[in-house]
DNA sequence: TATGATGCCTACCGATTCTAGGTATCATCA
DNA sequence: TGATGATACCTAGAATCGGTAGGCATCATA
């Protein structure tokens, strides 16, 4: 919909996710505000999208989840990255760079 | 399978066949090859990705195939890249690049 | 003669993101 | 007061696309 907004490549949203949750705890709806603030708002992820990865990254035990009231006063699920999430966002970081520096490799060929 | 040989993204296929073939016409096994031999063994994309993969690329117009026989006296299907696909060659190298961009600019946020 | 590389293909599976809905609270503004 | 938009959660279903696993044929080589 949105003019210039990049879809997400299959693969990259939990990296993301475990990324904005590694610069500290947060609830749902705040991660994907951080994601779009930190990406200069290149990056827009949709609740249909979090909220099922939010439940499939915490199944494998990478984030821990709590209710909780927030400074607003409203009430939020805030999510926590585990010492195994962390180790997970190692991981993806270092699978992405081998991709980019892959895919680098390729486009550098020339004729 | 291979212990370090890194899956796709989704979405970057289509890419990298476009880029085989932006530096000459090719076949579809040749395709696999070349990528495989840009990327210094990084990249390995499987037949069942490729054919398929061709044959929606072939359908946008993207690429034109022709039945030919090549310099080993085999029979095979040469694939070229057409003005379009050019084109959508630039447009997917622009995505590409925005999307590394803002992910590097979410993961070189700190706490 | 059997194996492995080359060359094409298809059917189905699995994973993941998006679209499109739903619910509720709260602040703001007409 | 009533409507709207932001915040906050969720689900169902569609669509996409890469992988696995199979099949088939030819050719060179061991």
């Amino acid at each position: 919909m949105a003019k210039d907004k990049a879809d997400l490549l299959q693969g990259t949203l939990d990296m993301l996710i475990l990324k904005a949750l590694s610069l500290g705890e947060l609830h749902g709806y705040g991660i994907i505000q951080r994601i779009r603030q930190l990406s200069d708002e290149m990056l827009n992820v949709e609740q249909g999208s979090l909220y099922p990865a939010l439940y499939r990254i915490e199944q494998k035990g990478w984030v821990s989840a709590r209710w909780d009231i927030h400074e607003t006063g409203r009430e939020a699920k805030f999510y926590k990255l585990t010492r195994s999430g962390r180790k997970q966002l190692e991981n993806q970081e270092a699978s992405w760079d081998r991709l980019v520096l892959a895919i680098t490799k390729v486009r550098q060929a020339t004729t």
